[in-house]
DNA sequence: CTGAATTATGACAACGTTGTCATGACTGTA
DNA sequence: TACAGTCATGACAACGTTGTCATAATTCAG
């Protein structure tokens, strides 16, 4: 800037009035300037700029589990989308769902000035994520509910899954076993929540056996289906709560060629190709991150409102057969 | 800062050594101050620090096309994983192929004092992304050459076609189709060479009406394997340069029930749960945004070394069947 | 005990912006 | 002609850091 106010003779400042479009310009020395700065290739830099107080950074934090999880990253997407709109940007950062990390990565985004924070909770306490240690920061949580007094986006995780689990009991199945991943994980125990709910609004009552619970991967899921073939009475259908356990078990029915009715919580690709009926819960997660950046932006506009949580609407969709 | 160092009872300068663990500070004058920051719950402006000449500002700048695209996510979280082991964070930014907005966002990332940039570049013109115009900001490219002095790391497309195509031949295919997307795009361009010279090498002489191009989504991809279905004589496989279009593909095999052999550029979820025999192509996306961050790291170290091109290879594997 | 080296600390400028205020040159009105 | 009002511009401080240099107190060697 001083360079660029050297070479069309004027003072800095009249430098910055034309670089912020600002009115008492004259004409010609406004294009004199515009004309040094094309020739120096001048750029204003933003850091310094959002030093001053009351400027704005134009920065976003965003605190996920996993980037590479399609899940997470139509979440990014949506946020990024709307953020792009207003001028802003991302700063992006895996938590690989460990607390302490999440908790490191969220201080370090602090750091850089961030002007508000959009974050999926990893299991555990959220205590600090509270307004005073944010330094009036606003974050919004989304997937999973971050503290009492945030903004949050969440699905439907216990409608969905009774929708899912109802539509197998209407094509005649009453025995339904479910695999489940990590109950301590938000999501995961709201869909267990709602399968329990589904069959007693039936009468039916489950078998213990019926339940595998705390399976994270896709190979610990694929183990838990042969546990279920080998019961005495095996289930007619499974439910599982999510798209990763979903694969272990048509997996482990490909390898028996022993196909039982499937639902699952997540969509997934080529589940229509499946020769068999798979019920599938799904939802728009780029609609999700969008919804969670426009929290964040009213707030950013409105600061001192009551916390609001959105919820997104899940659809129970048949797919296969 | 200064609200610690009134705290302390210390200049700032102190506090600001003591931040920096710089040495030469009392060791109880040090515990006071660290006292102080705990008490007021002090965090360092990185943004201030980075105003400073030679203050690094642990920025780096991503634009991909779209980040809710599978590969370009797991290409970002590859480059925040390396990022993140160094202290660093990125600024991503989705380019949705324009070649417009993919400048205007390295424009604005650059505004950021980003200290690098990592680009999945667009179709089109990349001059502006010379040196000089970067002001000695060092970018990579991913997954497409950016211009003849950057560093890049890019996928062995051409090869990886090659074999594929070759694998088909090798179990007795001769009426082999292609159906690609947008020839424009450096990676559909050299994966259709790969297709050319595979066949060439073989002494098959293509029929024109085997190749039908430029095909962007799923469901031109379904029409074009719909009009490969009324030809006189049908192929009996088909291979597509992305997985995009061989899911479209898979959905007009269904539909007619009518199942041919297939090769694709990309792997899929639930390709081995095909009952047909799917040759895939894969690689490791995840490592090509590591190696790509690695680059830039080495650049940051050494910018004035001469521009590195790296290849990651990739595998031919038969899935399905 | 003296002079030099070492140690702990602070004052100040600078990084690149922008808000505040001051200044001087015009313009318009009576 | 005089006076207020408008307009174009610049000087300067401040944002939150850190590098440079200065200074005073302490330690050490001879």
């Amino acid at each position: 800037m001083h360079d660029v106010a050297r070479l069309a003779g004027v003072s800095i400042k009249t430098v910055s009035r034309v670089v912020n479009n600002e009115p008492r310009v004259d004409p010609e020395t406004g294009a004199r300037v515009r004309h040094a700065i094309q020739e120096l290739g001048f750029r204003r830099n933003e850091q310094a700029r959002s030093l001053r107080p009351g400027q704005a950074s134009a920065l976003l934090g965003l605190v996920t589990g996993d980037l590479s999880n399609p899940f997470y990253s139509a979440i990014a997407r949506g946020i990024e989308e709307v953020a792009q709109q207003r001028g802003y940007f991302v700063l992006t950062a895996s938590s690989e769902e460990q607390g302490g990390r999440e908790r490191r990565l969220v201080e370090a985004l602090l750091q850089h000035n961030i002007e508000g924070l959009l974050i999926v909770p990893a299991a555990g306490d959220h205590q600090y994520l509270s307004p005073e240690l944010l330094l009036g920061v606003p974050a919004v949580a989304v997937d999973r509910p971050g503290h009492a007094q945030m903004d949050a986006v969440l699905l439907d995780n216990r409608e969905g899954a009774m929708r899912a689990i109802t539509a197998l009991i209407r094509s005649g199945h009453r025995r339904i076993a479910m695999i489940d991943g990590d109950p301590s994980v938000y999501t995961e125990a709201e869909r267990i929540a709602g399968y329990a709910e589904a069959l007693r609004q039936h009468q039916i009552v489950q078998a213990p056996d019926m339940v595998v619970t705390g399976h994270h991967g896709e190979l610990q899921a694929e183990a838990a289906m042969e546990r279920l073939f080998g019961l005495n009475k095996p289930p007619t259908a499974v439910f599982t709560t999510n798209n990763r356990i979903a694969l272990g078990v048509l997996r482990a029915m490909k390898r028996r060629n022993c196909w039982l009715a499937l639902a699952s919580f997540d969509d997934f690709e080529l589940a229509d190709m499946l020769h068999i009926p798979v019920v599938v819960v799904r939802y728009n997660a780029l609609d999700m991150g969008r919804q969670a950046a426009e929290l964040l932006f009213d707030r950013l506009e409105a600061p001192s409102t009551a916390a609001r949580t959105r919820i997104i609407p899940v659809e129970v969709v048949l797919r296969g057969g």
